[in-house]
DNA sequence: GTTAGTTCTTGATCTACCTCAACGGTGCGG
DNA sequence: CCGCACCGTTGAGGTAGATCAAGAACTAAC
């Protein structure tokens, strides 16, 4: 059972329109948290939630930008093409994460599902509407934004400095981290993403990936379960690795 | 003669608090831009001007985040250091660009000039006080937030994919862009970062960076001008290779 | 349970970039 | 104008990770 189906079951038999946004699991870290029962029932009565199946796009680089989107269920990669046909995967979003809010006209990367899952969807000048009937709700989006550049900038020092076994046993430690914040329960955590869509997150080839994650397995580190279940047996070491306390230690 | 001294020059002979601010180079790109003069003179009020020399810091790692600094004058550098003491450069900053806002309680980063320069120093706390007052600041502040993220996407899927000339090239060009916007007149651009700094922002060492410059020299790309000086001769073949578009075009 | 497709693993070889090293140019202080 | 320190350049050799290739494990559909 998905952590998020539980805070849904016990939230049923609630009346009004912001019935399905005190639902939603994504409340707790998602745009609408600083929102009280009336602004929900505005955001409900504007927005339209949308399922979508194992990697099916949200939204196309070089789409015109008319819509915002919260992730509600499930783990999506942005990813963004060069003219040659190289692709990089910019980042991972989970339950909780905005998509696809930009002051441009167009989308500058893609969104693409990983696993089944289900977006709310939110017109663009609405939420400017919004924004001005509800000012916590800017400050929220420009708290997020910071935090993501933040993130970001946490992933060029990785890309810039770090070694393809530090860079990997960052990765699997913020994905465990992410799904904790999530209220994520048991030892076992979803590896939706294959060795390809790490790699190319990463800045690496596949092999190379598969290569690190082989070599924390043999150390005991970590444990496989299947091709998509993770478990950490070791975090500290995997910590150690991936937060750059290289061998000459200062 | 600097750009930026030219529109101070014209606006002497101004009166009032915000003629600071009137005057600042800073105003059509940086925070300011959107206010008017009577929101001008509130921020003057609160802010104070501080001069700094070459490798001077703005603020260092670590510190507690008690300003948001408005870079009027010169370049500066961000940088990043891992326990281990590898160093990396976030990005470069230039006149107008804001340095510091965080919502964090410590800088996450260190700020160093890299040519001198002044800085316009404003405390956190009254900062928010100006959001409550100026609405508009706070969106500005978004949609910077926002610009920047975009651009460190840009910086991602460069250290990821790009070959050490193609970085180089799109930092060149890239460097060019910035002080274009600034109102650079002639052929010849500032390079104040050294080949080593070129070389931790790009994820690369100083020997790589200086054998992809002296390679498009060779090239006809470009000209130096003593160690600071840059002149791009061939700017279309120095976009084509910093912009993704490798042998295999699509 | 069988099969077919996808994803992962492991090995061998290659290469772009790093490392180490020496030298040359630039610009500042006397 | 001269000397010194710093920065940049260039070369030779090493290595982490890419590339190419084969086979094994997982997943899902029948």
């Amino acid at each position: 059972m998905h952590p998020l189906d539980s805070t849904r079951a016990l939230m049923d038999g609630l009346g009004g329109e912001a019935d399905v946004c005190l639902k939603c699991g994504s409340r707790s870290i998602g745009l609408c948290a600083p929102l009280d029962i009336a602004a929900l029932d505005d955001m409900a009565g504007e927005s339209e939630r949308h399922t979508l199946d194992p990697r099916e796009a949200v939204f196309h680089q070089g789409d015109p930008a008319r819509y915002v989107y919260t992730l509600t269920e499930g783990m999506a990669r942005l990813t963004r093409v060069l003219p040659d046909g190289r692709q990089a995967v910019i980042g991972f979003r989970f339950a909780g994460d905005i998509l696809g809010f930009t002051p441009a006209t167009e989308y500058a990367f893609g969104a693409e599902m990983l696993t089944r899952g289900t977006v709310c969807r939110l017109d663009r000048r609405r939420l400017e509407q919004l924004f001005r009937r509800y000012p916590v709700l800017e400050r929220r989006f420009l708290d997020l934004c910071i935090k993501e550049l933040a993130a970001s900038q946490d992933h060029i020092l990785a890309l810039g400095r770090f070694s393809a076994e530090e860079r990997v046993a960052a990765f699997l430690v913020s994905l465990a981290e992410a799904q904790e914040r999530r209220k994520h329960v048991g030892p076992v955590f979803d590896l939706p993403a294959t060795r390809a869509d790490i790699g190319e997150f990463l800045g690496l080839t596949l092999e190379t990936v598969s290569r690190a994650i082989s070599s924390f397995r043999k150390r005991g580190w970590i444990r496989l379960h299947g091709h998509s279940g993770l478990e950490l047996l070791d975090r500290q070491s995997l910590i150690g690795l991936g937060s750059g306390e290289g061998s000459d230690a200062a």
